[in-house]
DNA sequence: CTAGCATGATCAC
DNA sequence: TGATCCTGCTAGC
């Protein structure tokens, strides 16, 4: 699922293999239909992400947003001129990556007739993609689209987007560094207007996005945090190392297709990386710590399930103030 | 076969 | 806090 590592991955995707080019835009499910037909044998110009949302410009000055929820995934296929990711978006089972390559390469002949409930389909000369299940999937016009971006905090995958598009000619890649401090800053001003706790903030999109369940446990374990601190007592040291640890483990999920947040010597050497080894405490529970040997505990709070080293991420001593 | 579950988020009360 | 959106894999009859 879609993480933001997985929606960076799904923007770079989009600009590579439609990028420029006229696309058909259709919904074979019917349920976009009136909005397909305002994209539809437009120019998609630009695709890029904001946390755990995609935007694609279109040469009419109209923006396709989609979010995929819990479930929305998107599949490709088409030419040699068309690869990259075979399907981007909800794992069906642990361990599911999202790297490969599409296998009607040789003998592509146009999309295959949907199955299922195919909300869009984008089409161009070289490929295809179908997406399912989402839980937004709208076109809007410039100022709607900013409304949505405003809505959102800090994406610590900024820098990650601004390297590949300046890879293009597209950006200055000096923006990169920029905006990551940019966004520690805003990232460190969030987390300060609130007593949430630190647990509950980072799964909230407007302190921070593109983190997800996974991220959250991770980066809270790999920092020595309690899920339970109150957000806004978080010292500026740790919160700086937090917002630059996120960046980093994310980076890596794009750049991997998959969350590995554990170091080299963490891992079991008898097992396999992923996804044995892949993570510290999520869906660890009552296993035993990989640094402390504590049993990882889990909770369900506000809905999601959050996991945690009862020893490792102890808070810190409350200081009398006599 | 079906119920349960999942890396998400909104809305009503 | 709970219902709902909505898809597909998995475990258990």
């Amino acid at each position: 699922m879609p993480e933001g590592h997985s929606l960076h991955r799904l923007a770079r995707q989009f600009d590579d293999v439609f990028g420029g080019q006229t696309v058909l835009v259709s919904s074979p499910q019917g349920r976009f239909s009136s909005d397909a037909e305002r994209i539809d044998g437009h120019q998609l110009e630009h695709a890029f992400a904001k946390g755990k949302q995609l935007f694609c410009r279109f040469s009419n000055d109209l923006y396709l947003r989609v979010h995929l929820g819990l479930y929305g995934a998107f599949s490709f296929g088409g030419d040699q001129h068309f690869t990259g990711a075979s399907s981007i978006g909800a794992p069906r089972k642990i361990g599911e990556s999202e790297t490969g390559t599409t296998s009607d390469a040789e003998s592509y002949n146009g999309p295959p007739a949907p199955v299922g409930a195919v909300r869009v389909r984008i089409v161009s000369e070289h490929g295809w993609a179908d997406l399912r299940g989402p839980t937004a999937c709208e076109v809007l016009d410039h100022d709607r689209v900013q409304a949505h971006l405003n809505k959102l905090g800090p994406d610590p995958l900024i820098g990650s987007a601004v390297r590949f598009r300046a890879a293009k000619g597209q950006a200055d890649i000096a923006d990169s560094e920029t905006l990551l401090e940019a966004g520690h800053k805003e990232f460190r001003a969030n987390l300060l207007k609130t007593k949430t706790p630190i647990g509950v903030a980072l799964m909230n999109q407007s302190v921070i996005s593109g983190v997800g369940n996974i991220y959250r446990a991770e980066a809270l374990f790999r920092n020595r945090i309690s899920p339970a601190l109150p957000a806004n007592e978080l010292s500026a040291q740790k919160t700086r190392k937090l917002w630059w640890d996120i960046v980093s483990v994310m980076e890596d999920g794009v750049r991997d297709g998959k969350i590995i947040t554990t170091l080299p010597e963490d891992r079991d050497p008898q097992g396999v990386i992923w996804p044995d080894n892949a993570y510290y405490v999520y869906q660890r529970q009552g296993m035993q710590c990989r640094k402390c040997s504590a049993r990882i505990s889990l909770a369900e709070v506000a809905a999601r399930k959050l996991y945690w080293c009862p020893r490792c991420q102890k808070r810190p001593r409350q200081r009398h103030s006599t």
